[in-house]
DNA sequence: GTTCAATCTGGAGTGCGCTCCAGGTCAAGT
DNA sequence: ACTTGACCTGGAGCGCACTCCAGATTGAAC
C-alpha cells in the first residue's frame, strides 16, 4: 500500500518530478521519507498534500502562502483556527477571480457573436 | 471628445503607464498619436482596444496570442475569420479553466466545512 | 555481474509580464 | 520666467514558478 516513487507521485499529483524536488526545497513538502539509497518516498499522507496543492495553486494561491498554511498544519492542531482563516480568506479571493474571469468571458463571446454576423470564408 | 493624456488611459483601462510603454514596444498597441513634444495622446479606439486587451489578459491569453490578434486584425478585413478562431479557441480554453476553477473551489469550500466542525476558539 | 532507466544533488537558466530607474523634456499654472 | 508634475527614452531589474543540466548513484531486471 502506501509508498510510491518519485514518478508515481508525480503522476498521481499532476506535478513534475522537478516541481517535486522545488516544492520540498522551499519547505513546502517537508518530512518526505528517504528509502537507504536516498530516494524519495511518497506517503499516502504526502499524496493528500499535493493534491491539497493542486488545489490551491490551480485556484491561484502563491507558493508562499501555502508555505504558510503547511507550517501552521506543522504546528498542530491549534493553529486550526488560523488556518481555516487563511482558506477561508483564499476562497473568496477566488469566488471574485470567478465573477471576473465570468464577466470577461461574457464579453468575450459577445466579441465573437460580432465575429459570427459577418460572412465567413465559404459561408456563401 | 476623445484624446486621452497617458494617465487617463492607464485610469481608464486599468493598466499602468508603464504596461502601457510595454504594450507599446512589443507591439501590442501600434500608431499611437503624440503632441508636437512627444506625449502619448490615447484615442477612443485605442481605449477600446485597451478594454480588449484587460479582457482577454483577465481571461489568460498570453501576450504573445493578443499581439497576433492585433496584426490580424492590422491586416484587414480578410483576417475576420482568422481573428473570430483565434478568440474561439481561446474561448473554449477559458470555459475548461472555469469548469476547473469552480472543481477546485468545490474541493476548497469542502476543505473549509471540515474546520468549522471543529470548535473554534472561543466558541466553547 | 552488467545494464539501464530512474533517481539523486546543487545550482544555473528560462519565460513571462511587468516594474523601476536615471536623466532629461514638456507644458500648465502663477 | 519659473516651478512643478506629468511625461519621455532606453535599458536594467524583479518576482514567480518552475525547468533544465551535469555528473554521480541506485536498484530492479536480465
Amino acid at each position: 500500500m502506501s509508498g510510491y516513487a518519485p514518478s508515481e507521485a508525480a503522476r498521481r499529483s499532476g506535478f513534475s518530478l522537478d516541481t517535486l524536488r522545488y516544492y520540498e526545497k522551499v519547505g513546502l513538502l517537508s518530512g518526505v521519507g528517504r528509502t537507504s539509497g536516498g530516494r524519495r518516498v511518497f506517503t499516502d499522507d504526502d499524496l493528500s498534500w499535493l493534491v491539497l496543492f493542486r488545489c490551491l495553486r490551480d485556484t491561484g494561491m502563491p507558493i508562499a502562502e501555502m508555505s504558510r498554511y503547511a507550517e501552521l498544519a506543522r504546528e498542530g492542531e491549534h493553529t486550526a483556527g488560523e488556518r481555516r482563516a487563511l482558506l477561508e480568506r483564499h476562497a473568496e479571493r477566488v469566488e471574485e477571480q470567478m465573477r471576473l474571469l465570468q464577466r470577461q468571458y461574457d464579453h468575450l463571446r459577445e466579441k465573437i457573436r460580432f465575429y459570427e454576423r459577418l460572412p465567413g470564408p465559404g459561408t456563401d
